[in-house]
DNA sequence: ACATAATACATAGTTATGCAATGTATCTAG
DNA sequence: CTAGATACATTGCATAACTATGTATTATGT
């Protein structure tokens, strides 16, 4: 079955859509970085490693596609809270419309 | 509306679904590598360079996935084409199980 | 007759990014 | 008081799409 290879494969397709993911729960909420780890695993049963997800977060933010403030606890870590730009919520329409479309080709071709 | 950052994101969905669109329209027919990029740019819209294709039809090949066969045309140069095999049918059904899964995820979250 | 485009294969180098490994620091539970 | 969870971050490696480039044949336009 060859599962190496799917094994690969699934970290590849993650590649693309890890970006995607994020700031789609983005688009409408708030989360800090560990929570958004918390929350993707939830509800998509995909794990994102944090050796990942901030290096990704940063690049979002350089791009000014999200923004973060810190947020002090009253006891433990202050947490780097991520929310959507404008530029970040125009940018994910446009990329909605691209899956969309991908997910429609794919649906096309795989009989 | 940070066009570059989505060009760079389409980029990154193909290097997962690249592989994935192949393998779908392999299973059932077989076709040769030019063949394979005007077959998929006219269902998908999507564009594969050719030095995109032959490098990952290599790959398919050395994870046995795939198949290839040179067959002489009576005229011009021949062709090499490109079967499933039947671990590569396993291996697909795999990948469309875990595609599948994906694209709810994503319909989930994406509100 | 001849240049250009289309067909058909292939490789080398660049670039982007997921992930493992590693590091820092705090809080909680056994 | 130690282990694990929480919370941030960086370094280095492996993978793969893409650009550029190369070879060779056939068809098309002028």
């Amino acid at each position: 079955m060859n599962s190496e290879f799917v094994q690969k494969w699934k970290s590849q397709v993650k590649k693309g859509t890890l970006a995607y993911i994020v700031l789609n729960v983005l688009n409408g909420n708030e989360y800090y970085g560990y929570e958004l780890i918390e929350e993707i695993k939830k509800n998509t049963r995909i794990e994102i490693a944090e050796g990942t997800l901030y290096p990704l977060l940063n690049r979002l933010k350089k791009e000014f596609l999200v923004d973060s403030k810190w947020v002090e606890q009253e006891s433990g870590i202050p947490r780097k809270y991520y929310t959507l730009t404008k530029e970040g919520k125009s940018t994910l329409k446009g990329m909605q419309e691209y899956w969309q479309h991908l997910e429609k080709s794919i649906k096309r071709i795989s009989k």
